[in-house]
DNA sequence: CTGCACCTACCTATCGATAGGTTAGTTCAG
DNA sequence: CTGAACTAACCTATCGATAGGTAGGTGCAG
């Protein structure tokens, strides 16, 4: 794992945490056993390395979102977030930084906006009969994220499955 | 208008832009002509300050709810935030918070929650058929707060209607 | 009616801590 | 010897919070 791995790990654990201004450049740099400077080497600026996140955590959703089918997608896509959500309790970074996103550096919250529009167009296909898929789909985006967000802060897991039921049995 | 009551409206307006970390003392004595020591007078911590604003938010809402049949309610608690998406682009106050509630001090994020534990109970009588009433009040406000957040963050207020027309017609 | 006690509602000035970011130098693999 | 990957040290700006003072009002004893 290079220090650029870790750092953006470390990042992602923070960030989806406590949001972006929840963090400092010196709180990862502990993480990673290095100083603050030595994070600068590898991202000149806040904004530059979790813009950075964005587009990598973007990347992961849309190649594993690429292993289903697109009939599956949409449980593909529930099942992702379920399993992060149950195995270290946290909610989407995007999610994250849409909530505060009023108050983000500009290129931030564009990456923020990339990752439901890119989603959303790779779900595009899963409604195949819909007249607006693209509403469609981001309208699952929004139960997944509600479902998230709410079931994080009640620290009630299972309300994410109680709540994102209905994308099983669309009406 | 109370030299509080224009704190409260100052910090609410902040906080519902960019967060518990993202805005300061500093930023809403100027709001108010005011001076940081001044805010303090009023609000001994930032916990304190933000505390309040949960607790009067959720008595906003809750005295708003009770203006409606229960039949009724959850379309009436859809239509308080429409209006408030739609009016000043803002998401709910809770909603922020709990996204960032990892970070935020403990009294804070239990605001937070009692927020959706407060909706949520408020909600049950509107599902009299259920098994599981509270879940599917919980299920209500999800869908909800997810859908602001998605409808913000891209600008496309219309996304709200789109996103929690399910509501209307509970399959 | 006066004058002192006391209050709220601020102010100026400052604290220690920390934020993001920079500069210059060190270490070390190729 | 060079360049990438750092570190130590530091800067400026700002953070939340505190100390101590002041202006204006209220209450009440004499």
């Amino acid at each position: 794992m290079t220090s650029e791995e870790k750092l953006l790990a470390a990042a992602e654990a923070r960030l989806r945490t406590a949001g972006y201004n929840g963090f400092s450049f010196r709180d990862i740099a502990r993480d990673t056993g290095m100083t603050s400077a030595g994070v600068h080497h590898h991202f000149p600026t806040k904004a530059d390395l979790v813009t950075r996140l964005t587009h990598v955590y973007t990347q992961r959703f849309l190649a594993a979102l690429d292993e289903y089918t697109p009939e599956n997608r949409v449980e593909g896509l529930r099942r992702l977030f379920a399993d992060s959500l149950k195995n270290d309790g946290r909610m989407c970074l995007c999610g994250l930084l849409a909530a505060e996103s009023g108050g983000l550096p500009e290129e931030v919250a564009q990456g923020t906006r990339s990752f439901f529009e890119s989603l959303s167009e790779r779900l595009i296909e899963s409604f195949p009969d819909s007249a607006d898929p693209r509403s469609e789909a981001l309208t699952v985006l929004a139960t997944l994220e509600g479902a998230m967000l709410v079931a994080r802060t009640l620290s009630q897991p299972g309300l994410f499955d109680t709540a994102t039921r209905a994308l099983h049995h669309p009406g």
